[in-house]
RNA sequence: GGAGAGAUGGCCGAGUUGGCUGAAGGCGCUCGCCUGCUAAGCGAGUGUAGGGGGUAAACCUCUACCUCGGGUUCGAAUCCCGAUCUCUCCGCCA
C-alpha cells in the first residue's frame, strides 16, 4: 500500500508507474472517490464538533438546574444526520480502500523499464557449465530411475503437482533444508524461526496476498485461515502492528516452511517433475531495516542466497526484474536462476525483493528513532534462500553421472550421514 | 466440548451511580540541573491517525481512537448485544 498523500499529490508518477508495470488501473476513479470522501469527512467533523460542544452545554445546564429539553431535541436531529453521513462515508471509505489496496508499489529508479521476462537484464553469472560427455536427462527421469521420486503414487495420494520422495531422495531434501538453515544461521547471522504454516487473513492482507491474489491461496474451509504460500507471510507478520526500537534494526530471520500454492492459471505449464508443485519446501530470508539501509540489505540478502549455490557448486545467474515483470508489492527484485542441464535452461530458484515501506504500511510495522519524536515505517525485504525442491532438481541434473547415479555435493555429505553418491533409493 | 474471569497509552495499572478523562498514579524514555565517576536526587516533557490554518519548520485548531463491530443516549472507556483473543477450572486428546 502506498501513502495516500503520496498518491494524491503525485498522480503523474503513479500513472507512469502503472503504465511501466503494464497495469491498466484507472486512477481517475481513485481521484473522484478521494475528493468525495474528503468533502463528506469535513462535513461530518464539523457536525461532530457542534454535537460535542452542545453536549457540554447540556451538561452545564443540567448541573445548574436549567431546562435543556429544547436543545436536546435539536441535537437529536444533528445526531441522526451524523449517523446518515457515517453510513455513506463508510461505504466510500471501503471503495477507496479497495482501490488503494490494488495500487502496486513504486519501482526503484534502478529498475529497468520493460514489458516481460525477456526484458530482464542479466547482471552476473557464476560457475562453469561443463560438458558432461553424455546426454543429460531431466530430474524426473533421474529420480524415477533411482526410485527416489515417485510421481505416479503421489498423484494417487493427492493428484497432479504433488511429489512423493522416497529413501535417499527424502533424505536429500531434508539435508538441503538443514544445510541452508545452518549456513544462514551460523555463517550469515540470521535468527532461525519456525512459524505456523497457516495464518489468518490479516496476515495475508499485511504482506499483500489479499485481497488481490486470493485465487492463488488454499483456504481452510470454515476458518479464517489460509495455508501459507511462502514463509514471507508469517515471518513478516511477526512484527505486525508493532513499534520497534531503532537499535533492534536490522532484524534478520530465516525460516524453513512448506509452501502451498493453488497455481491457478498455470495449467499445462511445468507439468512434469518437481518444478511447479502445490506443496513445496522453502527456506526463506526475511529482513526488517531502516529505510536508509534497505538497498544495501537487498544486495546482502541476494549475496546470502547466492552463497548457498556457490557452496553447492551449482552454476547460476542473477537477473533484475524489469517493471513489467516486477511483483505487486516489490520495489526491486533480483531473481537467481540456477542452471538445469537436463532441461538446458536457467530456472528461477530464488527471488529477492525490497518492499520498501509498502508491506510495512499495510501491516503497520514501525520503528522509533533514538531521540526523535514520532514513528517511521520500517522497510521489509525477503528472498528465498533457497527453494528446496528446485535445489534438489538442480543437484540431480548437475551432478548426474553417465551410469545414472548422482554424486552428493561435498557440502551436503555431512548432512547425508556420509553418503557420497546416490545410486538407488537406499544408497 | 462445559463453567467462569478479563482485554485501557511503549509497559504496569486507576477509572464501571454515563458528561472538563486522551485518560490519575507508577515504570520506561527524552531534555535540563545537580554530583569527582557510578548510583541516587531534582525540574520539564513524552500516544497514534486523519482534516483545516500557518511559509514546506515551530506552532494553532478540529475529528477519531480505552480489543473489534453494532446498539441505547443530546452525550459512552463507562450501559446493552455480538465477535475475537487471553487466563482459570472440569472433560477429552496428541
Amino acid at each position: 500500500m502506498l501513502d495516500l498523500k503520496f498518491i494524491r499529490s503525485n498522480p503523474d508518477k503513479i500513472r507512469e508507474m502503472l503504465s511501466n508495470r503494464k497495469n491498466d488501473l484507472d486512477l481517475s476513479v481513485f481521484e473522484s472517490i478521494d475528493r468525495e470522501r474528503r468533502e463528506m469527512l469535513s462535513r461530518m467533523e464539523s457536525l461532530r464538533f457542534q454535537r460535542n460542544k452542545v453536549s457540554d452545554d447540556i451538561a452545564a445546564m443540567k448541573k445548574s438546574g436549567q431546562d435543556a429539553s429544547s436543545v436536546i431535541a435539536e441535537m437529536k436531529k444533528v445526531s441522526s444526520e451524523i449517523k446518515e453521513i457515517e453510513t455513506v462515508l463508510s461505504g466510500i471509505q471501503e471503495k477507496l480502500d479497495g482501490i488503494i489496496m490494488t495500487i502496486p508499489n513504486m519501482p526503484h529508479e534502478s529498475v529497468p523499464v520493460g514489458s516481460d521476462e525477456k526484458d530482464n537484464p542479466v547482471i552476473r553469472t557464476w560457475g562453469e557449465i561443463k560438458e558432461k560427455g553424455f546426454e543429460p536427462i531431466p530430474h524426473w527421469e533421474i529420480g524415477e530411475r533411482l526410485g527416489i521420486l515417485d510421481f505416479a503414487r503421489a498423484s494417487k495420494l493427492a493428484g497432479a503437482r504433488f511429489a512423493l520422495y522416497m529413501g535417499a531422495g527424502s533424505r536429500l531434501e531434508r539435508a538441503i533444508i538443514n544445510f541452508m538453515l545452518d549456513t544462514h544461521v551460523r555463517v550469515h547471522g540470521y535468527t532461525e524461526v519456525l512459524p505456523p504454516f497457516m495464518v489468518n487473513s490479516a496476515c495475508m492482507t499485511g504482506t499483500g496476498q489479499l485481497p488481490k491474489f486470493k485465487e492463488d491461496l488454499f483456504k481452510i474451509e470454515g476458518w479464517d485461515h489460509y495455508l501459507i504460500p511462502t514463509a514471507e507471510v508469517p515471518v513478516t507478520n511477526i512484527h505486525r502492528e508493532e513499534i520497534l526500537k531503532e537499535e533492534d534494526l536490522p532484524i534478520h530471520y530465516v525460516a524453513y516452511t512448506p509452501c502451498f500454492r493453488s497455481e491457478a492459471g498455470s495449467y499445462g505449464k511445468d507439468t512434469r517433475g518437481l518444478i511447479r508443485q502445490h506443496q513445496f519446501n522453502k527456506v526463506e530470508l526475511v529482513k526488517f531495516s531502516r529505510p536508509e539501509d534497505s538497498w544495501d540489505e537487498l544486495e546482502r540478502l541476494t549475496a546470502d542466497a547466492e552463497d548457498i549455490l556457490k557452496r553447492l557448486e551449482l552454476p547460476y545467474r542473477v537477473v533484475t526484474l524489469c517493471t513489467g515483470d516486477l511483483g505487486f508489492s516489490a520495489s526491486k527484485t533480483y531473481d537467481i536462476e540456477v542452471w538445469l542441464p537436463g532441461q538446458n535452461l536457467y530456472r528461477e530458484i530464488s527471488s529477492c525483493s525490497n518492499f520498501t515501506d509498502f508491506q510495512a504500511r499495510r501491516a503497520e510495522i514501525r520503528f522509533k528513532r533514538k531521540g526523535a519524536a514520532g514513528t517511521e515505517l520500517v522497510h521489509t525485504l525477503n528472498g528465498s534462500g533457497l527453494a528446496v525442491g528446485r535445489t534438489l532438481v538442480a543437484i540431480l541434473e548437475n551432478y548426474q553421472q553417465k551410469d545414472g547415479s548422482v554424486i552428493v555435493p561435498e557440502a551436503l555429505v555431512p548432512y547425508m550421514g556420509g553418503t557420497k553418491a546416490i545410486s538407488s533409493r537406499d544408497s
